[in-house]
Formats: C-alpha cells, sequence, structure tokens
DNA sequence: TGACAATGAATGAACGTTCATTCATTGTGT
DNA sequence: ACACAATGAATGAACGTTCATTCATTGTCA
C-alpha cells in the first residue's frame, strides 16, 4: 500500500509543514492534533516523527519557514523604485491573500503562543526586529521619508503597529468574506496612514 | 492554599472569572485545564461546574466580562474634555497595566479563539464594532478633527488598527519587561498616531 | 538481502466532565 | 431554647475520551 510518493519538488518536511500550517490555521496549535496533521499530509502519523521531534518542533519549524518567507519579501521590497512601492510588495505579500483566512489566523496564533512559548517568542521577535530594520533602512533610504519630522525607526514602528492591528482584526471577519475583501479593507486603512507618513508636509509647505 | 470562604464582595461566579483570566493568560485557552483555574480561585474542580456549564461557557463568560469593561472605560472617556484626553483614558485603561502580561496575552489569545469559535467571533466583533461607533462618535463630536481630510470613521479604524497593533506587540516583550515600560512604549507608538492625526494640516497650508 | 521509509495499533498521561458524598448553615416544630 | 430535618455549596475520585508519542511490523528499492 503505497500512494506515499513524493510529489515531486516536495520534501517530506515541507509537505508535513504545509499541512500543519493548514491544521494549525483551522484549528490552532493545541488543538491541531498529530493525526489531523498526517491525514492533511496524507501519511501516517508515525513519519511525522521521523522528521521531527515532537508537536513543539513541527511549531518552531512553522515559525522558521515563516521567517525565513518574511526575510525573501523583504529582499523583494528592496528591489523596488519607490518607498511607497516596497511597502505595497512587503504588506500585501503574505497578508490576506488566501482563501480560507491562512495567514492571519496562523500569525495571530503564532503572537498567542509566543506570549507563553518561549522558544516561539524568540523567533517571533527576531523576524519582527530583522523586518523592522530592513523597512527603517528603507525609509532612511528613501526621498519621501525626508520631509517627516518623525525618525525612519519612529516611522517603521507606526507602520508595524498600523499592519499587525489590522492583521489582528482580520480574524474577525465572518468566514464568507472573500480574501480580496479582506486585502481591500487591510490596504485601505495602512495605505491611509502611508500616506499620512509620506506625503503630507510635516511643516506647512515652503511652496 | 485554599481559603475556601468567600472574599467579600466577591461571588463565586467573579472569582472563578479572574482565577481564569490569569489560568489563560498564563497558559492559553486550550492548555489551561479546569485543574488549573481550580486550584487558581482555590475551590474545587466540580464547583466550577455549578456556575459554568462547561468550559466553552467560561470562555464566553470571559469575553463577556471583558466587553463590559471596555464599555464602562468608553463611558468615561465621553466625560473627557478633549479628544487627547477621551483616548488617553480609553487606551490606557486596560492596556499594559498588569505586572503580569495578563491583558493582552489574554486579548491576543481571545482574537485567536475568534478566529475559530463563532461564538467568540460574534463576541469580539460586537466589541469592537461598539467601541469604534463610540470613539467614532467622539471624534466626530471633536473641533480637532476637523480639519483633517479624513472622516472620523477612517481616523478610529486607523487609532484602533495602531492599537491593536501595539497591543499584539506587546505579547513579544519578555516577561521581565516591567508594566511601566510596557505602557511607555505603547503609549509612545499610539500618541504620536494621534499627533500626526489631530495636529498636523491635512492639506499642504495655502500660506 | 540489507537498509531505510512508512505504517498504524498500542500506550499512558492528561483532560473535561460527572456525581455520590460531606457538612456547615438554615428552617421548623415543640 | 433545643433537637432534628432539610438544604445546597463544596468536594475530589472516577469515567470516558483524546492526544502525543512509541515501536513492532511491513513495504520498497538498490
Amino acid at each position: 500500500m503505497s500512494n506515499t510518493q513524493l510529489e515531486p519538488g516536495l520534501d517530506r518536511p515541507t509537505q508535513i509543514l504545509d499541512a500543519a500550517l493548514v491544521c494549525f490555521a483551522k484549528r490552532g496549535f493545541h488543538q491541531a492534533s498529530m493525526h489531523d496533521i498526517s491525514a492533511e499530509a496524507g501519511i501516517s502519523v508515525g513519519l511525522i516523527y521521523r522528521y521531527f521531534e515532537n508537536k513543539d518542533a513541527v511549531i518552531s519549524a512553522m515559525a522558521d519557514q515563516h521567517k525565513q518567507k518574511i526575510q525573501k519579501v523583504l529582499e523583494d521590497a528592496r528591489e523596488a523604485p519607490s518607498l511607497i512601492e516596497s511597502l505595497e510588495i512587503l504588506f500585501t505579500a503574505h497578508c490576506c491573500e488566501n482563501e480560507p483566512r491562512v495567514t492571519s489566523a496562523f500569525v495571530v496564533d503564532l503572537f498567542a503562543e509566543a506570549s507563553r512559548n518561549p522558544r516561539v517568542a524568540e523567533l517571533v521577535r527576531d523576524v519582527c526586529e530583522s523586518t523592522m530594520n530592513g523597512v527603517t533602512d528603507l525609509i532612511a533610504r528613501s526621498p519621501e521619508a525626508k520631509s517627516s519630522h518623525l525618525s525612519p525607526r519612529e516611522l517603521a514602528e507606526v507602520i508595524f503597529a498600523v499592519n499587525d492591528g489590522m492583521l489582528m482584526r482580520d480574524v474577525l471577519l465572518p468566514d464568507s468574506t472573500i480574501a480580496a475583501d479582506r486585502r481591500a479593507r487591510h490596504l485601505d486603512v495602512v495605505r491611509r496612514v502611508w500616506r499620512l507618513l509620506f506625503t503630507e508636509t510635516s511643516e506647512p509647505s515652503y511652496a
């Protein structure tokens, strides 16, 4: 009995992590069982333990994966020609794009987990810090931000706070809300703030 | 540790809910056991079931309690003489004040729970909406907001997003971070945005 | 055949929930 | 004032279930 063949281009750990993401988003870390994950992945329970020491290790690996995805996006954002375009890339890549609200549910759960699991907390803190540094850097280089009397770091803090807040609110929308709508709501608010931060003169314009 | 006697002025449901808040903040809804709660409250497990149908009912009651606390604060905020003072009251009353990060951990967990428990989702959505309406109203009445080209609702959305985002970040701070510091970080950012929203000219000054 | 991938029944701990039982308090009849 | 009945708050051992984890077994391929 073996329809267990790996789809090409997918190693077992990735396959398991993908399944875990779906299960965790659907039920949460502690309500999703290892059987749920194995069923979602189409493999047996025991096989998970060949690649991950235990359930906590799966959670940590997921946080790790999330970190790498984000840092990849940050690199893409760096290439963009303007600050606003960088921000667009950065804050639309992983939020609100999947049809069943996978990412935001997962991230909110990740933060909840971080508040009591030090290993996860460290990882999430690390992601946040390096992304925040990346954006701070992006802002510091951009001409748009020069006019603000807020420092690049201060601007970045506001940008992230708004984004995280909208991400948190995202999980409240009814399940039926389609991704495009969630995305529109999200962008509506974050763009409002970007405009406020970057296109308005903090001092009376000298024109 | 069991002083079975009821402290004066505390009925059993309140006592249980207080204990549950501590346990939920410490371990999360699904890792905190009914035994944990009973131990924290200094009563037996069975007694909880005299006052609450099951664990879900405890969670719902907590969300309810949270709603009432917030609406109480909203009323206080209405009395304040200026918009900024209203916002201060509203956004410092229940965030970052407890020494072990109880409130933010609980709220993040509440949102995580809302993403998969429709009953909780409805409750949280309800709280958010009525508070947002309250603040929108507050803004609409205030002279400070008149100069903005954003509508009161749009301003409220930004304010809440920033606040929720900072609350979410709060759970990442090391356990050792004292309440005063967390509070300062929080206020630092939210005030930055309030200033931006309310004290700057929205159009380039016509000078 | 040998080495390794994969299975899923088995295990035992932990959980939510129940309920027979205890006992301080209150009510009642004399 | 006293004895006794009734109450229901409170207990915690026990139950059935779920879950993470293990491992003896089976399948696969060089």
